[in-house]
DNA sequence: ACCGGTGAGTAGGAAATCCAAACTCACCGT
DNA sequence: ACGGTGAGTTTGGATTTCCTACTCACCGGT
């Protein structure tokens, strides 16, 4: 992608750039919406942190993977971590704050389940440590119920907002 | 971004073209994770489908835009409905398939207020029907407890798949 | 000491995308 | 007739991506 962000830029500055709108959705990808950038914390969260493991794992060109590490380690999202001194060795691995992305990788993935593969093989199921498979499911942490777009209603708390209403084809 | 379609591309052609591994959530990028596309949903859920709203709100080029809007109608997530004849005027809706990824939305939105807002202040609160601010938080639908890392365990189904085992800095 | 191999990148130019502004076309209101 | 709106398309230049090759540091075997 290119979400725009400046040369040198704060993690404040480059978020805000050119979306008219204040939003933390539009921030948050301005983080990890490039391409390849989910899919490197998908590897690292499985594990996978090495940069070679990367480049095979997820085809992405090297000088492009090397970008994308770059931004996510300044964002505070993966660490690089030395695995062995001589020779110089490291490792890619989640902070808190990238595995709290963890989630948004399991409720893409339930989607891409349900809407992509009408053959019904998953490539990967993923076990929760209840003993079934997950099915990954957003809900309110207030009353715990499932939420749907029925449910919700939009408050903008910032000017540059229009909300129009719900409307569902 | 780019995430390699071909020129004319059946959904199904064009997700698994470079990432090396069978992945839905690669796949689901490939259908919305190039620039902007997220933020057409985040619009469209909202009410707000016309497209000059949309060139307003999101700050996307007017080009870039009428050919996301394509591919989304074209794989399913929304659809164009004329809400004038003469003139002739449209409107994006999500489909149901749409709707489904509102949740992914929600998520990236939490993620965003949480970790990229030091001030505290949301530009944007959701209310639930519940009463209640909407804080999601993504549970596993057989046992109702939150998800997280630790317990989660990957299972290949396909070959192409190496996981190291989890790790965390 | 030499040879080949691995890990972690960097360099350079071609190819694809993105962007902004201008343009089209159909219609409407006055 | 004139200006304005909605929904795009065109154009040409600025950025990004992509691909291949190259580097640099080290290791292990002979």
């Amino acid at each position: 992608m290119g979400w725009k962000f400046q040369p040198s830029p704060t993690l404040s500055l480059m978020a805000a750039s050119k979306d008219p709108r204040p939003c933390s959705i539009a921030d948050t990808l301005a983080v990890v919406g490039e391409k390849y950038s989910l899919l490197v914390l998908r590897e690292v969260c499985l594990g996978n942190g090495r940069f070679d493991q990367l480049v095979r794992n997820i085809g992405a060109p090297r000088d492009i993977l090397a970008t994308r590490l770059r931004r996510l380690v300044d964002a505070g999202i993966l660490v690089k971590q030395p695995y062995s001194e001589r020779p110089q060795r490291f490792e890619y691995r989640p902070t808190r704050a990238g595995l709290e992305l963890e989630p948004v990788l399991m409720t893409l993935m339930a989607w891409g389940d349900r809407h992509l593969r009408t053959d019904g093989d998953r490539p990967m199921v993923v076990e929760h440590s209840c003993g079934r498979a997950l099915a990954p499911v957003v809900t309110c942490r207030a009353c715990g119920d499932e939420v749907r777009h029925e449910d919700l209603r939009a408050h903008p708390q910032a000017p540059g907002w229009t909300v129009t209403g719900p409307a569902v084809a």
